[in-house]
DNA sequence: GAAAGCTGTCGAAGCGCTTCGATAGCCTAT
DNA sequence: ATAGGCTATCGAAGCGCTTCGACAGCTTTC
């Protein structure tokens, strides 16, 4: 291992100038700098991660922590996951990459031991045990997902109200007046997972102001757990003309059971769906829906606690607004 | 922060006797051990990441790196990471995520700045340019995926050529003759991805020793890509009975198009597909298929990497034995 | 009863870096 | 000419931990 102090040497300065190359602390003769920078090469040398935490008690790491249920959405954590950890490396910091797991002592180990900087935590629920604890650290921290209480929080999420609101929007506008909402599985809102009640919120909210008639059930991914919930949907509802689906492995199956039955997507039935853009654009139709902003989530987030670290910006709730792309799998109510 | 120093002050003893008790490396009175794990546990006490790293140059943590691409496999990555990051934690280790994005320049830096103390590769190609870096560095890595040169390398894949092995053998088995192999997208044989060939290896192998004929074609995911490719399949080799399908993103698609065809799964064609559990049970048709074993790969490689450093076990390929489960969407051939 | 061997503890060195004065040399303003 | 202010550099302290050698107080051995 190549130190700082035989780079030092070999440029012929003090370990402490080319320190100070590598910071930028202090201002350093272009001639200095060029010959420390030129020995640096030479010798292939690596700041040491550990020692450079000591010294100056920053680690240059962000702490993620990912749920470790993969019973949901996974393809648009792993999304947020990876967008983090590319924009980290934009501006020099690392990953650290939680499981849930560990479950809240996470939280303590990681502040504690300085192993990371800040944290982003992502999967939040509305009354999430992993807060009053953040609360208590000092270490800076950004949330993926709205709990109930954000005073004093950091948080990004995609506007999920105003998601449910504008699916619903999108429907009556189109003359559907009896919408079915096929939701998240039932443990997602038993544990009260944030979007998934807001995004409740928002259908019912704009429903009843549009005076849409909503029907609401929560539904595991799968065929056979769709084949039950949407044959009960219409058996209750059978004048169903609209669809809002929030829940990626229930729009397959759905598409596929609608077909079987003889309803046709988009002429007797419309369909918009809450998902990652991929997921839309290679269903079995195009699907109008609403992309969940899984990059950008995972950007943003990296940039507030950037910001945090730098002192700049305090706490903030970033909602991003959503965006409806209107695809093959919504058209106009079918007249009776 | 709590430090050693004052956990020892606190417990009446000497620093090195805390951190004695800390490492178990020398033995300690009941007593006193007693007494300094009440004073740790009374002022809450972890021990600095940076200090403790510099010290013992040992970080107590492995560098995942995943590919960026988010083309591929999403589940199946995401499913491994976490393996990965949870099995590391039972062992001590933190998990430091790391993108492709930063190219074969990561496993330096990582290697130079003691940031981890070794590393797992996942979605290595056959000639990954990583490698080269990787031998000439003297950190213990593993692979998940397997190159095509491994001497001197730790690599931890499921036996693909076993694989397509076993899939030709039950259709074969079956009575099936004409084979349609659905495959990658053709970037990844483009970018000589290691699975895909050697499962291509496998299936063509005992396909000529089962004297069946077969039709390798990669593909995209998605409804549209597979229906070009499905057409063209069935119009070179009308004949085709068996499907093996290795893209999970074609998975439903062709199921959905062989129905919309009036062909019968499992009465006219059967389909085999190799991807996770999670979407073979959960298709449309409860799949006949080789799982990829996900959470056992990233638990192996872990203790792969873990028996490096504790300087156990050398260089060594695990090839895990593939399992073909049996359900719904295989069968018989039809009589001509 | 002295030599030898344990066990449990301490002190000090040092890991590689950052950062805080201090200072030497130079330029500008009076 | 001189005080004051810059700029570029150095030396040393110290971050919190691990680990090596030393050693005090025992027990065991012949």
């Amino acid at each position: 291992m190549v130190t700082l102090a035989e780079v030092a040497q070999h440029a012929g300065v003090s370990a402490s100038t080319v320190s100070y190359v590598l910071s930028g602390k202090r201002s350093i003769s272009v001639n200095t700098r060029q010959r420390v920078e030129r020995s640096i090469r030479e010798l292939g040398y690596h700041p040491n991660a550990g020692a450079r935490a000591l010294a100056s008690s920053r680690s240059n790491v962000i702490a993620l922590m990912v749920p470790l249920r993969t019973d949901m959405y996974v393809p648009v954590m792993m999304e947020i996951a990876i967008a983090v950890a590319t924009t980290a490396r934009t501006h020099g910091y690392d990953v650290l990459l939680l499981t849930g797991e560990e479950g809240p002592d996470a939280v303590r180990r990681v502040a504690g031991s300085g192993l990371a900087d800040g944290m982003i935590l992502m999967d939040v629920e509305l009354d999430d045990e992993r807060l009053p604890l953040l609360r208590e650290t000092d270490r800076p921290a950004v949330l993926i997902g709205l709990p109930a209480d954000t005073t004093g929080l950091t948080c990004v999420d995609l506007d999920f109200k105003a998601t449910g609101a504008l699916c619903v929007e999108h429907l009556a506008k189109r003359g559907h007046h009896d919408v079915a909402v096929i939701g998240e599985a039932p443990a997602v809102y038993e544990r009260h997972t944030g979007f998934a009640e807001r995004t409740l919120d928002g259908l019912r909210g704009r429903a009843r102001e549009l005076g849409v008639r909503l029907l609401h059930r929560p539904c595991e991914g799968g065929y056979d757990a769709l084949a039950v919930t949407l044959a009960r949907i219409l058996d209750e509802r059978p004048g169903t003309t609209g669809f809002v689906v929030q829940n990626e492995s229930a729009v397959e199956p759905l598409l596929a059971l609608l077909r079987q039955q003889g309803r046709a997507v988009p002429e007797d039935v419309s369909v918009v769906a809450i998902c990652p853009e991929q997921v839309a654009v290679q269903a079995s139709v195009r699907l109008t829906s609403v992309a969940v902003p899984a990059q950008e989530m995972g950007r943003i987030a990296v940039e507030q606690l950037v910001a945090k670290f730098d002192g700049r910006g305090g706490d903030e709730v970033v909602l991003i607004a959503p965006e409806l792309t209107v695809r093959a799998s919504s058209g106009p109510a079918p007249v009776q």
